[in-house]
Order: structure tokens, then C-alpha cells, then sequence
DNA sequence: CTGTTTAGTTCCTTGAGGGAACTTACATAA
DNA sequence: TTATGTAAGTTCCCTCAAGGAACTAAACAG
């Protein structure tokens, strides 16, 4: 299909794209972090090809977001888990969850429920700025050119 | 390419996927928040191909997170906006502007910056609880099954 | 009447995703 | 000892979506 590079824009957008951009990526994302750790649970669970998901996990574990290990040797059996780059992403799913939620929501409602472990609400997350602590929409900023516009990303992660 | 369809699935992440997973939609919803609105100006800002371009303005405005708006007739010419379910969208592109510059900007440091109306400052989105305002990550709540679980999504939007 | 701008549409080629079968390495049951 | 099962991929072929470039339509400028 011959599709374009988006890691090389000078745009953290593009690059985060770069990174969890393919279809699939962040449903893989989203397994791993309920659970659903290893290549035959995923492949059921979403069911996706196999080839694809090996391509996946491949990227994203080159890409210093999931950790593959052995979680037994012989006979040889692994598993995949977030890194910290990784769990990070996540926060960007849980924002997709709630948009998912407001927008897209049928009649019965979400359908998964978040608790806040702090406060063992049930609750979503909103985005706050962090320099004064109140809320940050996409309608309550500026956008102005950074130090970083018109240059290459970092080079490549070496690990995790 | 036949590709699986994100959108049936009990899933709010899937769901999300569904309007704006496809390669280029979140640069074209960047560059519409930014003030690139018009076909040809975010043709050359991309390097996209037009047919997709195309395509992908027309799945964003039947999915109402954009119109498509005549700002002159005679000549006809047309421009694209940002619904409310649009602009509710850019709060994840800011989520994944700051995932990248913390893990993918290089040296010269974050392609953009963002200033906060409220305070003025120079600042990034933390995901904060909607219940009892503190700091809410991936790694801080638990996933409980919701009541639309195991159900379909809405319909489909009429409008905006 | 020719050229330019905006907003697309059409056509062809390439290559990514889907799907299913095949492979390797081991464990267990018969 | 052979058959069966399982986890984790790999290989193969086919289809369809993305890229790219050329073409079209409607209006205006000179």
C-alpha cells in the first residue's frame, strides 16, 4: 500500500502516530494492559491475522513500548508487557475511552467502567494543564512554534 | 486491503479508532485546529494524495466531527470546521502531542508549545479525575465491565 | 480567449492486511 | 513410541486501500 513515514515529521502528533498509528496498535495496547499478554490471547481476542500481529508486536516492542519475555523455557513460552514509554501510551486510551464514550455510547451505555484507585470513584479522566492545575481543553490553549519545529526526531529508542 | 471494521466492537477505544484511526485523519483534524481549512492548503501541508484526502474529509464530516462549510458561492468554494465532537477530539491530540515530545523529540527539544489561557503559562495535559480532581493514569484505576458491554454502538450520528 | 485557483475525480500501480495452512519446540496421554 | 495438544510464530496467496499523477469543472483575472 506503500504508505507514507509519519516518524520523521517535525509534529509530535505524527510521531506519537508514528509509533501506535497502525490499525491495531492501540486495541493491542489496550489488551496488554487488562490482561491479555500473550500472541494466541491476543490473536483470539481481537482477532486479527497472525501475521499482522507478529508485525505488530515486533514494532512496538522495537519501539521500546511493550517488553517481550520468557515467562517459561522449555518448553519456550512468552509474553508481552508494558514498558514505561508504554504505560504511558495508555493515558492516551483512556482519553480515546472517554471520547468513545460521550460520542459514540449507545442506549446501554459505556462499555467498560473506570475506578479511580485514589478515591474509588467511578470517573473519567479530563485533561488539566500542568502549570496551574485547571482544566486544559483543546479550546483554551495557543499553539506556537517550539524549539524542536523544522528538525529530526530523536534518532531511535536503544531499549526500552 | 480489507480492512476489519473497529466500529461494532464493545469498545470504546475501537469506537474511537473507527472515526479516526485511518492514517492521516489526526493530521487533518490537527491542521483544521491550526487554521489549515481548505482542500488544497492541506494537501500541500501533508503530502497527502488527494483521493484520500478526499475520502477522509468526507468520512470525518459523515461522522460529524467536521463540516464542510461554503465561505464563498460564486466562485463555490468550501472550507472545513471543527464540530464540538471535533474539537472534543483535538483534546487527544493533545495528549499524544505530549507522550511525544516526552519519548520522541530530540535534542533540539518539543516541535510546538502550548500556552494555557486560563494562566498564561507554557505547559502540557496531565489526565486528571473527573471525581475528585487528582491525577488519574493508566496506572491508577481499575477496569470494571459496564452496562453496554456485549452490545452494539449508536446507530450512527444524524448530524453535527 | 487564455491562464489561474479551488476543489475535487479518475486511473493505474504497489504493497499492506486478511485468512488459512504450515512449522517448530516442547509436554502429556495412550 | 507414537499420537495429540498448545504456544508462538512463519509462509503463501488474494484483495483492496494508499500513493501519485493526470484530468475535470466552475468561476474569475487579464
Amino acid at each position: 500500500m506503500q504508505r507514507t513515514r509519519f516518524g520523521d515529521m517535525a509534529c509530535s502528533i505524527a510521531r506519537t502516530l508514528d509509533v501506535i498509528g497502525e490499525p491495531w496498535s492501540p486495541l493491542i495496547l489496550r489488551d496488554i494492559y487488562v490482561g491479555i499478554t500473550r500472541f494466541d490471547q491476543l490473536q483470539r481476542d481481537l482477532g486479527i491475522s497472525r501475521k499482522v500481529l507478529t508485525e505488530r508486536l515486533k514494532w512496538l516492542v522495537d519501539k521500546g513500548v511493550l517488553e517481550r519475555r520468557e515467562y517459561s523455557r522449555r518448553p519456550p513460552r512468552h509474553e508481552y508487557a508494558l514498558t514505561a514509554k508504554g504505560l504511558e501510551l495508555c493515558d492516551l486510551l483512556l482519553v480515546m475511552v472517554r471520547w468513545g464514550d460521550r460520542w459514540t455510547a449507545g442506549e446501554a451505555g459505556p462499555p467498560a467502567l473506570y475506578r479511580h484507585h485514589a478515591c474509588g470513584e467511578i470517573s473519567h479522566v479530563v485533561p488539566h494543564c500542568s502549570a496551574c492545575g485547571r482544566p486544559m481543553r483543546a479550546g483554551d490553549v495557543d499553539v506556537i512554534p517550539g524549539p524542536g519545529a523544522e528538525t529530526e526526531p530523536k534518532p531511535e529508542p536503544s531499549g526500552a
